[in-house]
DNA sequence: CGGCAACTTTGACCCAGATCAATATCGATG
DNA sequence: CATCGATATTGATCTGGGTCAAAGTTGCCG
């Protein structure tokens, strides 16, 4: 009933609309959820990372295109079979209810990002993301990973490409992070990067 | 376990954060689930019309603000009795579950309308959403109701209120819509408001 | 190690939608 | 039914971020 398979990066993982036979969960990799209007606008609507699901119980269709943004590992179960056990394993229910009411507290996050923040709080607000989630052990110094191209990213944050990079460079010059290459930064000034974010002291944390 | 409260048009239900003692369900009226910045833009995250749920099982707080965007009557019931429920009785966590993946999929099709659309695309799009809920029986000529201000519509889809105003105008003056009243319109031609929304044919659903 | 393709940065210009500012309409109230 | 405050419309102007265009980088592969 379990079989893994692995998409190389770049690759399209489901189409929107595609039968769904299974139900996988990502083991290693990071993948996109994504709608792409007809003339080709691209929306981000979320990123699976390690432990989140492609699919739902009851639904035989994803709503949005997966795709791989890194080399992606997917444990993959029939979905007759996982539909059977949630409705046997009221625990799993349960887990998967708690899973989608933290995603959906996510994407109302988002909405608030996508919907009122300026350009550069949008970056801002990424970033801090990117370095919450990427929970290195507080060794400062310590470089993180920007897995996504600028491109991803613009699509992320409803931006444009350019847009993403003139305000990195604007981070940058601003002493806020410093790039070690093209897809690592440090964060030098913690406090100034959350000021940027136009998210208050302490609510509106993005898991 | 279970009380009744009405809260008038306008006034808050509950703020971000309060403690929830209570887990509610609106019985009627609709309400909305906001968040401000610090200066004071707002974004509206989600409207919650009779059946949705204020506050979930396992969160002792709202992450937004809940208003009442008419009169609303909610049916409350005690959160610790509910969670309980929640634990006992696996037909109900399933069933909180599907509400949970369907706004989940609700909000990040607004996520798309947010990141990517045009101001006359996203007011066809709340049109459409407000024509398809509001699911009269297909007596053309009936009038839809337009519950909310310019205001509200406005911090809904991330836009002023000016904005909103110009492009009802404009979507009147192009024969798509006509009002009766500020707050009570009319589709003359469904097809081209689909046009006007940038979804393809079929998907893009909003429910 | 050279050449090409993918990605990124930077610059110049433009425009959709924001902002600022009147004016108009509506509904409630004394 | 005159007044007033809330809500809407309309106009004039401004600007953040988009668009178009041209170099820089980087890394891969023969």
């Amino acid at each position: 009933m379990k079989s893994y398979k692995t998409i190389t990066q770049g690759e399209p993982i489901i189409w929107r609309s595609d039968d769904l036979h299974h139900i996988s969960s990502v083991v290693s990799g990071i993948a996109s959820l994504s709608r792409t209007l007809e003339d080709g606008r691209t929306q981000v609507v979320g990123l699976l990372l390690p432990s989140d699901f492609i699919g739902s119980p009851g639904r035989e269709t994803v709503d949005f295109d997966v795709t791989a943004v890194t080399d992606v590992t997917l444990c993959r179960f029939e979905r007759k079979a996982f539909e059977k056990l949630v409705r046997d394993v009221p625990h799993i229910s349960q887990r998967v209810m708690e899973m989608a009411l933290d995603e959906l507290n996510a994407a109302r996050e988002w909405m608030v990002l996508l919907g009122r923040k300026t350009a550069r709080e949008k970056i801002a607000t990424f970033i801090e993301m990117v370095v919450r989630r990427d929970n290195v052990p507080v060794h400062a110094g310590e470089p993180h990973a920007l897995p996504l191209t600028r491109e991803e990213i613009a699509n992320f944050l409803g931006l444009t490409l350019e847009t993403v990079s003139r305000q990195l460079t604007s981070l940058k010059k601003d002493g806020v992070l410093t790039f070690t290459d093209r897809r690592k930064f440090t964060v030098l000034n913690l406090a100034a990067l959350h000021d940027a974010t136009g998210d208050d002291a302490d609510g509106g944390m993005i898991v």
